[in-house]
DNA sequence: ATTACTAGTAAGCGAGTAT
DNA sequence: TATACTCGCTTACTAGTAA
């Protein structure tokens, strides 16, 4: 939707149009939203062609109310600046399924993770990371992780070799619980790991390019 | 602020540029807007003259900010969502203080009407009735009301004549408590009567002309 | 790599005005 | 009264490219 067109749905918004059909001139409108009698019936018509409004023309005015389309706009709006000033405790990252070259298998099989995820995470991970690759813009996001206290899991070593300290995350992917898990000592990836009690490939039906939603909860 | 400049702010605030400086590249912001390398430099820029954001830019990419302005503007975007869906036992308007023609007082000092505010507003107005002219637009959002209970006030006779019944709603004028008051049998005027056990006019120091804001409390 | 200038094109604007 | 069309003007856009 264009910014000029969501704006202005916005101020008919808070009019009241969503609950009751308002009366208003394309003039009156055009004084709101600070433009020309012309744009702003213009806009109106743009509106009203993209299914946001309907309206009614009367001789005087038109009787315009906003649309399940439109309250749906300026709800996802809404939404963004929820997540922007409110839910501090949570961030949201859209991503997509990737293959990873089964390296995550081969640690989440390590006793030595294993038993701390159990005792910190409450859940013995299945085999294996799912990998979600998030654009690398959002990477910025993971920035908050910062400011916030880490579950940790201690570095350990085996008779052959040793194995790094890594720092998690209770997380949600697509609406089902596990964890992000991000190596200690590393520059965030574009690639976040999460681990899961479940085979989540399966579970949520996942294959790759498939497009998820995770929510990573700080505290 | 131009819708596009908003909405790209909104944007670069989703990205977490209010708490923590962020680090993105015009490309990437392109991508997110969806528009060209060109138009997101060109919009970073605006911010950045405008003072919505802090900008430094490095050999790769930029890293940005959003500035106290921004971040105000994005709260005054918000608050005009929650008021949208959320604050939906209120409704707010700005108007101006006008005079009447003193027949507010007329009223006010009737004892059949007097009685009945004391009884259900818990108050006796002080005489008259303070008048704010609200942009006839905004009419609109009166509808509101009537999907409410309204606090209402009988008609009466005295020797002389009969009076009609009146509608109220609690209401607030600039922090300061009182009633509206909606003669029943009207359509809604672009005047909104304001009574109040207080002098308002000297406790809140209005002149003619003067912006006020009205908050009317539904239920 | 990335930013942002230039310049040509497209989109948006609003005065005038028909309806 | 209104709405919304035309049309000349302005603003915004992006391909190309310099820095």
């Amino acid at each position: 939707m264009k910014p000029y067109l969501l704006q202005t749905l916005k101020e008919i918004a808070k009019l009241g149009a969503i609950k009751n059909k308002i009366e208003v001139s394309s003039e009156e409108l055009a004084e709101k939203i600070e433009t020309s009698q012309q744009t702003a019936s213009r806009y109106l018509l743009e509106l009203d062609k993209k299914g946001f409004i309907t309206r009614k023309l009367g001789i005087k005015k038109q009787i315009i109310k906003i649309t399940n389309i439109g309250e749906e706009f300026l709800k996802k709006e809404y939404i963004d600046y929820q997540r922007i000033f409110e839910l501090s405790d949570k961030i949201f990252f859209k991503g997509k399924i990737v293959s990873g070259i089964g390296e995550g298998r081969y640690y989440t099989e390590q006793n030595g993770y294993i038993d701390q995820f159990k005792e910190k995470l409450g859940f013995i991970p299945y085999p294996g990371t799912l990998n979600v690759e998030i654009e690398y813009i959002e990477k910025n996001k993971l920035r908050l992780l910062k400011n916030h206290d880490t579950i940790t899991i201690q570095e350990f070593k085996t008779k052959n070799r040793s194995f790094g300290g890594v720092s998690c995350f209770k997380a949600e992917i697509n609406g089902t619980s596990g964890a992000i898990v991000l190596p200690l000592r590393s520059h965030y990836s574009n690639i976040l790991e999460f681990i899961s009690p479940d085979f989540l490939r399966q579970k949520l039906d996942l294959k790759d390019e498939d497009i998820v939603e995770i929510v990573i909860f700080l505290n």
